[in-house]
RNA sequence: GGCCCCUUGGUCAAGCGGUUAAGACGCAGCCCUCUCAAGGCUGAAUCAUGGGUUCGAUUCCCGUAGGGGUCACCA
C-alpha cells in the first residue's frame, strides 16, 4: 500500500479508525439453511408507497418466504433534500395492510428489528466512510474538486463534440492529480467529493446472470462516480453495495431500471472485495396512455399509489392476487385449483417472470376482487367494510353504527344460503350507493326528484298494480311460495307470468311478470336493478314494505 | 444519440422446431331468469416486419420497425 494513499484517507477521514475487516466482523454471515434467500425492500422516503413498489415487494417476500430466508426493510435516505418527514410509517402501515411485513428492519416509530442495523441509511454514515476510506487507501477512491459548473462545463463540451458524456478517463480531470495536490487543496479547505477511482473499460463487456431476465451483456463501467457525496452521506449506487453486503443480503430484486447500472454495482463489489449479491429486475408496471405505454405516474394515475386501493376500499388480497397473475402467469390456473388455499402456499418462480412491462389492468383487478368480496360471509364482509369505512368513509361508518345487525342483514342479501352469489361489489366503496334505498331516510330523499318507473307503464297501470298487490302481499311466506302468489296475482289482473308465452302472444296481456315485478321493485328500492326483491322486502320488514307501497296506493 | 432489454388476440399470457396456437379478463350472442349481478354455452380476435437456417419456423440466427430502460453530488 502507498503511503501517500494512506496519508491522504487520514487526510479525508481522520476520525476513522475502523476497518472493513471490523465490520465484517460486526456483521458477521447470516446462519441460514440452504437456499433461504435474504431479500429486501429499500425504499426512499419520498411519502408514498407506490404500486410499482408493491409489485417489486411482494417479489422480495415471496422469495424470502418461501426459501425460509430473511425479508427486511431499509430507509435509503440519502437524499435529503427530497425526503418527505414520517415516510417510513406511512410505508410501513402500508405494508401492514397488504400482509407484506418484513421479518427485520425498521419499525413504525423508528424501532428496529434485527442484527444487521442500522437500518436507515443516514445512521450508517460511519460504515460508508470506513469502505471509502479502505477505497482511498488503495488508491481505488480520490477526491474531487470538480465544482457543478466544471461537470456541467464538462458535458455540454462532451455533448457538441458528440462523444459520450461523464467522468471518465482523459475527461476524469481530479483522477489524475497527484496526491500531493490533492492533500494540498483539501488542506486549503477547497470542498471536495469521493469518487470511484474506476478500472473498468467501456470496450470491453462484462456479463451477468439476472435471475428473470436470464444473461445480460453490457459494457464495463469506466465512470469515475461519485461514492460519497458533499454532504458526506453516500450516493445510491455505493450504499447499495455496502448495505447489501453487510447486511448479507443474498438476492436484490428491484426495477428494471438499475440493469444499466449493475457493471458499476459490480465493479463496487470488486474493488470492496465483496461477493456480489445475485440480482433479480422485475419489469415496470406500465399504463396505456394513447397508443404508447409508460409507467405509471402519481400525477395522471390514482392507481400509482397503493392507498388508492386502501381508500377505495378494494380487499387487499384482491390486489396481491392481481399482482401474483403478472408475477407468474401460472397463479390463475393455480388459483382455480386451489381456491380455499392462502397465497403463502403458491411458489413463485422467477424464471418464469415476463420480462415486458405489465399493462396495469384495473378491469381484471376488478374481477378479481369481486370474486374475492363474493367468497366472503357476511360477517365476514361486515367486519372488513367496518374496519374500512371507519377509517376512509365516515358516511359509511355512521351507516353501520345506527344498527349494525341491520347492515350485516343487507349485506347477506343473495350472499348466505344461495347457491350463487351475487358478485356487484370489486369494492367496498360500491356498497353504499347499491343499498342506500334499505334506508328510510336515504329513501325518501331519493324519491323525493321522482320514481324511476320504467316508461312502458301507464301512471294509473302502476297504481293499479301496487294498489292490488298491498291486498295480497304476504312476507311471511318461503321464497317460492311468495313467487307463486306473486305468479298468481300476475295472471290475475291481466298481466301474463310466464314470460315466454307473453312474449308469443303480447297481445293478449297488458305485460308480464316482467313488468309487475319491475313496478314493485321501484316501489319499494325507486330502482329499476336491484337484488331479488324478495330479500329485500325481508331485510326491510313488513311493515316498511308495506309503508312504502302505500306510498303509491290511491 | 450511445448502450441494454423487450415484441403471441384489446389486456394478462401458455407455448421451447411439426399444436385445430391453451387459459383468464374484457367484448358479442344465446341459455337460465322477477330486473341487475352471477352462472352455463357459443363466438369474434394473436404469433410486428424482411431475410436466412431447416424437410418444416410463433419457436433458432441476422437486419428493420415499434416499445421500454439508462446515460446526476436522485434514488
Amino acid at each position: 500500500m502507498d503511503s501517500k494513499y494512506e496519508y491522504l484517507a487520514d487526510i479525508i477521514f481522520p476520525d476513522i479508525n475502523e476497518t472493513i475487516d471490523d465490520l465484517e466482523k460486526k456483521y458477521p454471515s447470516r446462519e441460514l439453511p440452504e437456499g433461504a434467500e435474504v431479500t429486501r425492500f429499500a425504499p426512499s422516503p419520498t411519502g408514498f408507497l407506490h404500486s410499482g413498489a408493491l409489485f417489486t415487494t411482494l417479489v422480495n417476500k415471496k422469495i424470502a418466504n418461501q426459501t425460509n430466508g430473511i425479508f427486511y426493510i431499509r430507509l435509503e435516505d440519502t437524499d435529503t433534500k427530497r425526503e418527505i418527514e414520517g415516510s417510513a410509517d406511512i410505508f410501513l402501515e402500508e405494508l401492514k395492510a397488504f400482509d407484506l411485513m418484513p421479518d427485520e428492519g425498521l419499525q413504525s416509530g423508528g424501532k428496529e428489528i434485527g442484527q444487521y442495523g442500522p437500518y436507515t441509511q443516514s445512521a450508517r454514515e460511519r460504515i460508508y466512510k470506513i469502505c471509502a476510506k479502505d477505497l482511498i487507501r488503495k488508491g481505488l477512491a480520490y477526491p474531487c474538486f470538480c465544482t457543478s459548473e466544471d461537470l456541467n462545463k464538462l458535458r455540454t463540451m462532451q455533448e457538441k463534440e458528440k462523444i459520450r458524456p461523464g467522468y471518465y478517463g482523459r475527461f476524469a480531470r481530479c483522477r489524475n492529480s497527484s496526491v500531493d495536490e490533492m492533500i494540498e487543496r483539501i488542506k486549503k479547505g477547497e470542498k471536495y467529493i469521493l469518487r470511484l477511482r474506476s478500472g473498468g473499460s467501456h470496450l470491453k463487456k462484462i456479463a451477468f446472470s439476472d435471475k428473470i431476465r436470464g444473461k445480460i451483456e453490457q459494457a464495463q463501467n469506466d465512470q469515475d462516480i461519485v461514492i460519497i457525496k458533499s454532504d458526506g452521506l453516500p450516493t445510491y449506487h455505493f450504499a447499495h453495495v455496502v448495505d447489501d453486503h453487510f447486511m448479507r443480503t443474498t438476492l436484490v430484486v428491484r426495477g428494471e431500471e438499475w440493469v444499466a447500472s449493475v457493471p458499476l454495482h459490480l465493479e463496487l463489489f470488486y474493488v470492496l472485495g465483496f461477493k456480489p449479491v445475485k440480482y433479480a429486475h422485475v419489469p415496470t408496471i406500465m399504463k396505456l396512455d394513447g397508443e404508447s405505454k409508460r409507467k405509471l405516474s402519481k400525477r395522471k394515475d390514482p392507481e400509482a399509489a397503493c392507498s388508492y386501493f386502501l381508500e377505495a376500499g378494494y380487499p387487499t388480497e384482491a390486489i396481491i392476487e392481481y399482482l401474483l397473475t403478472i408475477i407468474n402467469s401460472d397463479f390463475e390456473p393455480w388459483r382455480k385449483q386451489n381456491p380455499d388455499k392462502p397465497i403463502s402456499e403458491f411458489t413463485v418462480r422467477l424464471n418464469k417472470m415476463n420480462v415486458a412491462g405489465a399493462l396495469f389492468d384495473m378491469v381484471k383487478i376488478n374481477d378479481i376482487s369481486k370474486n374475492i368480496i363474493g367468497k366472503m360471509s357476511k360477517e365476514e364482509l361486515f367486519d372488513k367494510v367496518n374496519i374500512w369505512a371507519e377509517k376512509y368513509n365516515k358516511e359509511m361508518k355512521a351507516l353501520i353504527d345506527r344498527d349494525p345487525s341491520y347492515m350485516k342483514k343487507i349485506l347477506g342479501i343473495e350472499r348466505d344460503n344461495v347457491v350463487k352469489v351475487r358478485k356487484d361489489f370489486a369494492k367496498y366503496n360500491d356498497i353504499m350507493p347499491n343499498i342506500s334505498y334499505m334506508y328510510s331516510d336515504l329513501f325518501e330523499e331519493d324519491i323525493k326528484t321522482g320514481y324511476n318507473f320504467a316508461d312502458n307503464l301507464s301512471k294509473a297501470d302502476i297504481t293499479e298494480i301496487i294498489s292490488k298487490y298491498i291486498d295480497i302481499i304476504d312476507i311471511d311466506l318461503d321464497k317460492d311460495s311468495w313467487f307463486l302468489v306473486l305468479k298468481d296475482f300476475t295472471d290475475s289482473i291481466g298481466y301474463c307470468s310466464n314470460v315466454k308465452e307473453y312474449k308469443q302472444n303480447k297481445e293478449k296481456y297488458k305485460g308480464s311478470i316482467v313488468d309487475v315485478s319491475g313496478v314493485i321493485r321501484v316501489a319499494i328500492t325507486n330502482r329499476q336493478n336491484t337484488p331479488d326483491i324478495y330479500s329485500i322486502m325481508k331485510v326491510l320488514g313488513k311493515d316498511e314494505t308495506i309503508r312504502r307501497l302505500n306510498l303509491l296506493a290511491k
